[in-house]
DNA sequence: ATTTAGATCCTCT
DNA sequence: GAGGATCTAAATG
């Protein structure tokens, strides 16, 4: 079964609820020859351009890299990074505002036999990590700053799952430096307990009987 | 189980 | 020239 294509307005809204709406959607890379490499959105991070310093596009920061992001809500924006890997970020709020949310796992849904061939191991753990799942759905330099609303290769669908705000983790963002306030700000999110999400784990949710 | 180091190269200063 | 929205394997407790 496949869904339908999540159209503009979806992403032309609040960068967070965004970032909690794309769990459980349904990522989509069609290969030239028509074969669908997909997988489900199971953990997100928000980045909030202007006013996030670990946005790449703090303070309006515009260059060559970061011009996606200043685009319209719905284009891709890939970037390559450590040498090594790329990460897949949607592009979200007004035109003009750049924020963004980076897709951080994935369920792999179709396309197995060909990921499994390229990373051989258990379906859970092809694709949950940032840089694994651009690896898993071949997704590069190729596919940046595609309108995912219009492009015939890159899209995000929705199969009609409901993911409840109850089923939600949420926690700080991995990997963006160690010194300010920003890093405690949660905004990364994941289906609770799904077997795909990336490291490391999302901390418990505060409750009264809780000892930190 | 947790920590560390190396790979590797693009982007911006 | 420095460092990064990462990943893996190897070392350590």
């Amino acid at each position: 079964m496949i869904g339908k294509r999540l159209l503009r307005e979806f992403y032309q809204r609040d960068t967070i609820e965004v970032a909690r709406h794309l769990l459980g959607k349904v990522l989509v890379h069609r290969l030239p020859g028509g074969m669908r490499l997909s997988g489900k959105i199971v953990e997100t991070e928000a980045y909030l351009g202007a006013v996030d310093p670990a946005a790449h596009s703090y303070n309006n920061r515009r260059t060559p890299r970061t011009e996606p992001m200043f685009g319209r809500p719905g284009l891709s924006y890939i970037y390559f990074i450590y040498g090594n890997h790329f990460c897949f970020n949607v592009v979200t709020a007004e035109e003009g505002i750049p924020e963004a949310v980076l897709v951080r796992a994935l369920e792999p849904l179709e396309g197995l036999p060909l990921m499994l061939r390229q990373r051989p191991g258990n379906t859970h753990e092809l694709a949950n990590g940032p840089g694994k799942l651009c690896a898993a759905l071949a997704l590069g330099r190729e596919q940046n700053a595609r309108d995912m609303v219009t492009d015939t290769e890159v899209w995000i669908e929705d199969n009609g799952e409901i993911i409840d705000e109850s089923q939600i983790s949420e926690g700080p963002r991995v990997g963006i430096g160690r010194e300010l306030d920003h890093i405690h700000w949660p905004l990364r999110f994941g289906i609770q307990n799904h077997p795909a999400l990336s490291r490391p784990k999302f901390p418990l949710p505060l409750g009264d009987d809780q000892i930190i």
